[in-house]
DNA sequence: TGTTAGCACTCTTAGGATGAGAGTGCTAAG
DNA sequence: CTTAGCACTCTCATCCTAAGAGTGCTAACA
């Protein structure tokens, strides 16, 4: 890539030009043309010098015209070298911030309402797409687990983190267990594996399954067995998404067919997951934009996301996803204002 | 309405009529005229004959013509007759109950996926959009509560239904209880309500506490305390939809800004839950065409609604949502055989 | 040498005109 | 009661034109 190069070359007036074109394009979505901008952004330069500016700039790549005689449009790579040079990030205004803790606040502790809650304020508040990819349970520790008897060998296995989500699913053992017994494997359960995460308690139950082969106490067999029938299988990423219909009123989707391609790839979630997953590897804010994405459907996309923590335990990510035309001046200190905030509130709910 | 008298009054031959541009209409999605109706159905009539019955049909408020000189399109009474008089309803053939049933069969006790693959199973089916309204936990009998402290006065309260299902809430109590306290209260509870529906553990708790108001069973008194906190709110119904991208292939939706008032209204369960809560109350098959139904935004759409039951509990609705020219009778049947087979699974899963 | 004004040129878009096509309603004949 | 014929209506796609916005280039200017 040139980036690295032609950065160091854009003088100020170049970059200030940019800057101007950039914001103007995010706010009209109309290809912006030499004489608005030295009218609007009161350049002291003439329409025809900002015409030799702007080529300059749609050489280097950062700008294209959609067609000759029109203004032009900023690319992709004009959007990255804007969020990573151009923009003024603001931090969020007091006012902002404590709206967002006042609509925190009502729904703290209602468990899977928390992040419905969280992906219905960020897509509020950036007027595009909000999601959250719910706490991976595999990577948090585990307050307890619970065994209920539901038909023959069929039990539901019920397990709640530290951070107070719970999650259920249902286990078909080999062997007929009455509750009274289940109780009894639970609790003897709970003490082995209590405070591990799930990803270790995989790992301890086989080892020690192992470890115990022959082993003489029936009831810590059973724990083993019960526990590693119950949770072999991983489990799945979640995530909640909401605002779809923000995506709806932006003028570049007025093409009803791209803009249902888009909406399979939001209905089907576990692409999301997927890309998600990444952010979260990233461990900070992170902006995906237009053709950066992986998913074909999405190139015309831009995502902004921040993980959140429960303490030092990486939970998940929440983020905006609208047009690459988005207003990252804004949604970048939402998003991650909004992780920290989440971070805080979960980090002081497992203490 | 004039439904009742002129049902009688309509001839073999406007029926038919009527029958054939309906079904027309609802492959073609435009108006249909009096010459593809003699052609295409092979009526031993002339163009002009047709149009003269057509021109009946439209008096008596079954059709309507766009224009003068287009053809005619049924009205919402027009697909209303059609629904109640006209329509073969075959059930499924073998083959497509068959389909059906093998993708039930892996979801099989994974709870609340189940209901998700049920939407699923709809949509896709139908081609349209599917919503299930999931169990109303009031109304279904208890199998087991626990309780699961979280942080000082903060305890997690776990519901677990005959029929499967899980739910959970935070709750804050005035005082603070330890687990093990926590541990007898349950057990106690459970002996009390097992068996009962929620809306029934309401009101038992709270007579039994009038009951014994001079309690001296510090025990008793506690657990009719942290069950009555636990319980007081009502329970929301939850609402599955999945499918909404079908809904964007349809002509009908062309313009953009009718699509996005019907997703705002898709995105805001809680109007949909309070249609299909009157679904419910039908207690069988119902379909609402059009302007049948309450919500504006939906009046060009049609819904196809059955209950499901576990044994003689009304648990839910489930159904599929689409434009009024939706094809009835491939929709009906799969939504009625859909929702037997739902009731047949859960009721044996609670025995 | 960098900046500016002028100008011809390009491309899009909205508005209006036109003709084909589909379908109707009416009338008169079978 | 049914049918054929016919004039009429309305939509839709197509074509055209003019207006408007914006460019690139050239030549003059500081």
């Amino acid at each position: 890539m040139l980036t690295g190069d032609t950065t160091m070359e854009l003088t100020d007036r170049q970059r200030e030009v940019l800057r101007a074109i950039i914001q103007d394009y995010i706010l009209s979505a109309e290809p912006v043309g030499s004489r608005s901008v030295a009218r609007k952004y009161g350049f002291r330069m003439s329409p025809a010098t900002i015409r030799n500016i702007m080529a300059d700039l749609a050489d280097l790549g950062y700008l294209v015209q959609p067609h000759t005689s029109a203004g032009r449009v900023p690319t992709d790579l004009g959007y990255r070298f804007y969020v990573d040079s151009l923009i003024e990030r603001p931090s969020l205004t007091r006012a902002e911030e404590s709206i967002i803790e006042k609509r925190f606040r009502p729904v703290w502790g209602k468990g899977e309402d928390l992040m419905r809650e969280v992906t219905k304020l960020l897509s509020g508040l950036s007027r595009s797409v909000g999601v959250v990819l719910a706490p991976r349970v595999d990577q948090v520790a585990i307050k307890r687990i619970e065994f209920v008897h539901l038909s023959a060998e069929r039990i539901l296995v019920i397990l709640i983190t530290k951070s107070g989500q719970v999650h259920h699913r249902v286990v078909t053992l080999d062997e007929v267990i009455s509750q009274d017994e289940l109780n009894k494997t639970a609790k003897l359960l709970n003490s082995l594996v209590e405070g591990m995460p799930l990803s270790r308690v995989r790992q301890f139950l086989v080892e020690k399954m192992a470890e115990e082969k022959a082993m003489y106490d029936a009831l810590l067999r059973r724990a083993l067995e019960v526990g590693h029938k119950s949770f072999v299988e991983p489990t799945e990423g979640e995530v909640y998404i909401d605002g779809t219909t923000n995506m709806m009123q932006q003028p570049e989707f007025a093409d009803i067919e791209k803009m249902r391609l888009i909406f399979v790839a939001f209905e089907e979630k576990s692409k999301l997951v997927k890309i998600l997953d990444q952010c979260l590897a990233q461990e900070g804010l992170t902006t995906i934009i237009g053709s950066e994405n992986i998913l074909r459907e999405w190139q015309r996309l831009s995502l902004v996301t921040a993980p959140y923590w429960c303490g030092d335990d990486l939970l998940g990510t929440l983020g905006v996803i609208g047009p690459t035309r988005m207003e990252y001046g804004k949604i970048i200190p939402l998003v991650d204002f909004t992780a920290k905030l989440l971070s805080q509130y979960l980090t002081e709910e497992a203490s």
